[in-house]
DNA sequence: CCCGGTTTTCGCCTAAGAGTCGAAAACGGT
DNA sequence: ACCGTTTTCGACTCTTAGGCGAAAACCGGG
C-alpha cells in the first residue's frame, strides 16, 4: 500500500517523498503509505493514506502500478505492497507536512526498502501513458499555454518535445479545446499565448494502438 | 492470487477455468488460484498453483494484472486477489484435470465471484499488448505460418486482420523471423506456407509509442 | 510612432506508416 | 495440361509525423 505521487515542479519531474524517523531505515526517505484497513478496498485506503500527506483533492489521478512482493523486501515482519501512480497538477498547492517534500526523480535521495524501484516504475509507466492516453491532465493546471504544457510534457517524458507536434498531436485526438482567453506576455515582451483546456480530466485511451483494424 | 490463463483454441480465445465442488459459489466456475505461501512473491506461488492445473512449462508469459480487493467480492472471510495474465500458445498439450476446462472467453459460463471482471481485464490487457509489445511468441508455436498466425491474432483481438498487414507490422518491428521451412498444403492444395519464427521469445516493447521524438 | 527583439502560431514540405487491391507464384487433383 | 486453391508480393493511396521557416502579436526604447 504505497503511492509513487509525481508532480512537475520548476520543471523538472518530482516525487512526494518522507523521511523515516524510526528504524528500519531511519533518515531515509519513503513513499507514503500505510495498511489496507478492514473495510476498504485498496484505493479507497490510498486516498486515505494519502490525505495525511497531501491534499486528496490534488491528486488528478491515481492508478495501480504493481504489487511488490519479495520476501525479504523489507527487514521484520513480511509485508506485500500495492503500489500505486499519483499525479498532481503543477499548479496545485504544494503545502506538505514538515517531514515531507518533493523530490526530483532523477537524483532520488537514499530511498528506504524497494521505493526508489517504484519510483522507476512509477515513472516509465506516466511516459508510455502521456502518449497513447490523456493523463496529460493529471500534471497540467485548468488553463495553460503550448508552452506551459511543452514544459510539463520535457519533464515527465525526459527530453524536449517540439510544440508544433504537441499541440497537432493533442488536437488531433480532440483532448485540446482552446478556452478562447490568452496569457500576457512575458517581462521581455512577445506574442500572448492563447490558453487550452483539456477537454476531459478522467482518464481515456486516446490511441487503441491496435493495428491490422480496418479505419471502420 | 489468481490467474486468468489465455490461449487460442480452434480458433477462439479460451480462458481455463474449474468448476468449484464447495461452497461458496458451488458449480460455478472460477480461476485458477490459490493463497500465497510465506517465503514466495507473488509470481513464484502464482506459478507453484498453476502447476496444479497445467504443465507450467506451458506457460509462455505470466505478469500481473491487477489487485481485485472490494471488502465483499467474497462471502466469508476478507480476501485479496492478485490477478494475473497468464499466455499459453496454441500448440501447448491441452490435457487438464477433470474439473478443469478451456472456456471461450467470449461466452462464459457462470463465473465465480468476481471473476469474470477478472477475465475481460485480462482480455483487453492482451489485446493493448498485441499491438505494441512481442507477445504474439505467447500464444504461438514456436514454428507458424502467416494464416495460422493471422487465426491467432484475429481471435485474440476478436476481429479479422489482414495478412499483408500483420506480416509488414511484425517484419517491420523485426519480430518476424523465416526458418527457409515451408509447410505442406492443406488437402485442397494450394501454395505451401512459408514458416516463421519469433525472433525473441520474451517479452519485449516494440513500439515505444512516445510521441514527440525526434527520430534521432 | 516606428523599429528591433521576443514569443507564439500557422502553413508548407517531406518522409514514413497503414490499408487495399490484384496479380503472380506454387501447390494438388483431374 | 488445365483448374481451383492458397500464399506471397508489389503497386497504389491515404493518413500521420516531424522539420522548417515565415507571419502574427506583443514588449520597450529611441
Amino acid at each position: 500500500m504505497l503511492a509513487a505521487v509525481l508532480s512537475v515542479r520548476e520543471a523538472t519531474l518530482h516525487v512526494l517523498l518522507w523521511q523515516r524517523a524510526r528504524a528500519p531505515h531511519a533518515h531515509r526517505w519513503a513513499l507514503p503509505g500505510g495498511v489496507l484497513g478492514a473495510r476498504e478496498d485498496v484505493r479507497t485506503s490510498m486516498l486515505r493514506q494519502l490525505s495525511e500527506k497531501v491534499d486528496v483533492r490534488e491528486v488528478a489521478h491515481l492508478e495501480q502500478l504493481a504489487v511488490f512482493s519479495a520476501p525479504d523486501r523489507r527487514p521484520g515482519a513480511r509485508r506485500i505492497a500495492t503500489a500505486f501512480l499519483g499525479l498532481v497538477p503543477s499548479d496545485a498547492d504544494p503545502r506538505v507536512p514538515p517531514d515531507t517534500r518533493w523530490c526530483p526523480v532523477a537524483r532520488l535521495p537514499e530511498t528506504a526498502f524497494d521505493h526508489g524501484e517504484i519510483v522507476r516504475g512509477a515513472r516509465e509507466r506516466l511516459q508510455g501513458k502521456l502518449s497513447y492516453t490523456n493523463v496529460g491532465f493529471a500534471l497540467a493546471p485548468p488553463r495553460f499555454t503550448i508552452s506551459t504544457l511543452r514544459v510539463l510534457y520535457a519533464a515527465a517524458l525526459g527530453y524536449d518535445v517540439d510544440p508544433t507536434n504537441l499541440q497537432r498531436f493533442l488536437s488531433r485526438r480532440g483532448q485540446l479545446v482552446a478556452t478562447g482567453g490568452s496569457a500576457p506576455p512575458g517581462p521581455s515582451g512577445g506574442r500572448p499565448a492563447s490558453l487550452y483546456r483539456f477537454r476531459s480530466r478522467r482518464l481515456e485511451v486516446t490511441d487503441e494502438f491496435v493495428a491490422f483494424r480496418p479505419p471502420r
